[in-house]
DNA sequence: ATTGATGCAAAGCTTTTGCAAAACA
DNA sequence: TGTTTTGCAAAAGCTTTGCATCAAT
């Protein structure tokens, strides 16, 4: 039975991509965690911080996002998050105040992206950026 | 007659902020574009790159975020631009093939702001991050 | 006179890049 | 073997900060 990981690692050999250490350890991290928003350093710090190196992990994840098989999230003034492709379809949204994030399934927000694509003609990426605000809690103490 | 710099000059002196000539030059940038997206940098070069530095542009321009009187969106890789509060309000979309970004008027999102505000109690602000896609010739260009 | 703002320079943080050495196919 | 990938180190891009000096109130 493949894991996550395997499926992974197989889907980059496919595209062309040679299969080392370092591109198994990432992807390895990332199938453990495919709910998880982890940044580039998450990932290298999860991989072993002496065991690969920072800029292999950012080449690295170059080589899944080309492949489509990860994507990445900006969240503001901190660095990117990324996940798996196929759990990324949700809408971040993370609270101005507090710093909580709240993960919208896709189904929630489908008709408002609808709307937009309707009006506009633009189709949106709902997983690349977040949406900033205030969380329930934060409006809740004024 | 005041003009949208005065105004924001007088706004500061309320707020108890000292009124010098670096934060007069900002405004009169900012006033001047008013709906244009404007970086830091833009906004030194704008000044005049030997007239302040480029640290004061960010602290006048942190000055004028808590007085409440700009804000500054996120586009992604680059650096974040900065409005007028008042003209704000709109969402930002940017493509991810061809970089346009069209500004979405408050009032085509509003009702799936709500939506969003209704399942989830989180109110979202929409000035602060783009929202990434690929846009109608894009999309038309296969 | 006091308090706050500026300039300068340096550093911080995330991400990218050049290049020689090492690893994969 | 031939080409890709890695590690290392350095740099790039945006933003923040410490501190002595200067300016606004």
């Amino acid at each position: 039975m493949h894991t996550t990981a395997d499926r992974l690692v197989e889907a980059l050999r496919r595209d062309g991509f040679r299969i080392t250490k370092a591109r198994r350890a990432v992807c390895e991290v990332i199938a453990r965690a495919p709910r998880d928003h982890l940044t580039a350093g998450d990932i290298h710090g999860l991989v072993g911080d002496d065991v690969i190196d920072q800029s292999t992990v950012y080449r690295t994840l170059e080589a899944l996002e080309q492949a489509g098989l990860v994507t990445h999230t900006h969240m503001g003034h901190g660095p990117s998050v990324y996940h798996l492709a196929a759990d990324a379809q949700h809408q971040h949204l993370v609270c101005s105040r507090c710093g909580a994030t709240i993960d919208l399934d896709p189904a929630d927000i489908g008709s408002l992206l609808a709307e937009i694509t309707r009006r506009t003609g633009f189709v949106p990426d709902p997983s690349h950026f977040a949406l900033s605000g205030l969380c329930r809690e934060c409006i809740a103490r004024g």
